[in-house]
DNA sequence: CTCACGATTAGA
DNA sequence: CTAATCGTGAGA
């Protein structure tokens, strides 16, 4: 199925990435999804931004993921469905993170968008996250991005291969300008603190900033 | 029921 | 550097 859409003056084509494509390890995941399209229909207009930064969070024996010893609540219980499914949760009472959940029924696995390079929409995402100063600064972190599309709880366990929200296949980053590096605000992760399952586009100035 | 804290951010 | 701010989940 292809998609193609007009968004300002970038025409955005290609096929939606289908539930096949999420059912895969987050760590083989993670780095693929780079340079794919995340895109939100609203009722106010289109939201569409290129993802430049990911983690992978490995599930069961991760201690950094939410998943850490088979923890099952009303919270993460969603990371145990099959694969291309939304993970959202809040933080610090303030914030949401956005995550896409991997691999097959039962292995809890997931890969954290943690940056946007904008494409379309700007002006609305402006209207959503008022506090940004530069347009730089809307989608350029992993709360900041997900307060500048309006996502919240509701997207919680939505198909991310879904009629609202989806993701756009484009051309795979080549290795070489993917950078490996260990995963952020994740200290009290014991030894998985310097695992490097946090990919980004070498270069790329909506990489949000250490 | 209580309470410590977080896959962050903006601002001083 | 710290405050903001509350859902979540572990423990009593």
């Amino acid at each position: 199925m292809i998609t193609e859409l007009l968004a300002g003056r970038n025409l955005i084509s290609g096929p939606k990435l289908q539930r096949d494509f999420y059912l895969k390890n987050s760590k083989y995941l993670a780095p693929k999804l780079l340079g794919k399209i995340l895109v939100l229909r609203r009722p106010q207009g289109l939201l569409a931004g290129r993802i430049v930064e990911t983690e992978a969070y490995l599930g069961i024996d991760d201690p950094a993921s939410h998943s850490y010893q088979a923890k099952y609540t009303p919270r993460n219980k969603i990371l145990y469905q099959t694969g291309g499914l939304i993970y959202v949760y809040s933080i610090y009472g303030l914030y949401f993170c956005f995550n896409i959940v991997a691999n097959k029924k039962q292995i809890p696995q997931a890969v954290f968008i943690r940056a946007l390079e904008p494409l379309a929409g700007i002006d609305c995402m402006r209207q959503n996250n008022k506090k940004a100063k530069y347009s730089g600064n809307l989608t350029n972190g992993p709360c900041r991005w997900t307060k500048s599309f309006g996502i919240d709880k509701s997207f919680l366990g939505e198909k991310i291969y879904g009629k609202n929200i989806f993701i756009i296949n484009q051309k795979g980053i080549a290795s070489c300008n993917i950078i490996k590096t260990k995963r952020i605000g994740i200290e009290y992760a014991k030894e998985a603190r310097a695992w490097p399952l946090r990919f980004y586009i070498k270069n790329n100035p909506f990489v949000s900033k250490k």
